[in-house]
DNA sequence: CGGTATTTTCAGGAAATTCTGAAATAGATG
DNA sequence: CATCTATTTCAGAATTTCCTGAAAATACCG
């Protein structure tokens, strides 16, 4: 291997570990970003055997996270002809992979909060003490807030990427 | 006790529960999430000695989660007078709650991703080949992204809250 | 000071999460 | 349908994270 590609081998093995170390701190485990991280920067699809390899992982590690992968829509399965394996593949517009995490991450976290408070709410809505009334009303304003949240998100992804741009340009003008 | 008081700390309790679960998610722990819960809904400071005995958790738990959500910004140490102990106390007003949580996510997860990717990218800035043109290529566009995502979030939270809703609104529109 | 109340730290144990490796299943091919 | 290849599942091991309880440190008070 040439100097470059070594150089260049090395720089990419650092971006994979670190992408890991910012998984396990953004809440989704080490092997999934590092996955992520690898076929983010890959040239051509991997096979679980090549991903396997490349971060030294059980089978049963790489299968289930590449799947997760999958569920998360950020990697999509893509097949070769004549060959009967699987390959994934990772969606590489960013944008696009910040719509995929903010859509999967309010559907996970979000909505059951959401849920929480309003069965919160509703169960003290008739209550008269000063406690209670308290209570009901943090409930209702956690409440807003979270579905004001859910719904920008939701607007902002299904808007197409200049538009989102132009707002983004005003709010920081 | 009446039974309203019943009904409404049977919903308290089930609310502190259920946001620890939801804080086992966030990617925070069960026990922090609890007491940020469980002082969210109080109507006066609480000492360490009733967090412990609200919770059923050790002193060693109780007080290192309650620190760590002073460092968080969440909760205030308050003191009474003619008294030793201290008493926390949550910030109660949901934009503020959001903004330092948002801050305090900044500085912890997007701050050292971005440390991360420009090193990625400066350390192949130089190279020829095609593979390592798309893989600093690739870091641009994530560093990219991601510091305008920290600049909007620095933006968003120094505003006023009703200028900040004025933009949401025409976003929503 | 000496005594007491409170806070802080931390070693070791408990619990939760993640990973391995192998067995079971599914799918293709001749 | 026998065989081979690839995928899926999962029990138990390894690792990481979290919690307890007690000892150490700190602060206050007469």
């Amino acid at each position: 291997m040439s100097k470059a590609a070594t150089e260049l081998a090395k720089t990419r093995d650092e971006f994979i570990a670190q992408w890991g170390v910012m998984g396990t701190q953004w809440g989704i485990n080490r092997t999934m970003a590092q996955i992520h991280a690898l076929l983010m920067t890959a040239v051509e699809p991997l096979s679980t055997d090549e991903v396997m390899a490349a971060l030294d992982i059980s089978r049963g590690n790489a299968h289930t996270n590449l799947k997760e992968l999958v569920n998360w829509g950020l990697l999509r399965i893509v097949t070769k002809k004549g060959e009967r394996r699987e390959f994934f593949e990772a969606e590489k517009d960013v944008w696009e992979m910040f719509r995929r995490i903010m859509g999967e991450r309010k559907r996970r976290e979000l909505d059951p909060a959401l849920n929480v408070l309003t069965r919160c709410k509703e169960e003290t809505a008739g209550l008269k003490s000063a406690e209670a009334k308290a209570f009901h009303q943090q409930m209702t304003e956690l409440e807003d807030f979270l579905s004001f949240a859910a719904k920008m998100g939701d607007r902002a992804s299904s808007m197409p990427q200049n538009k989102v741009m132009q707002l983004a340009m005003k709010l920081l003008g």
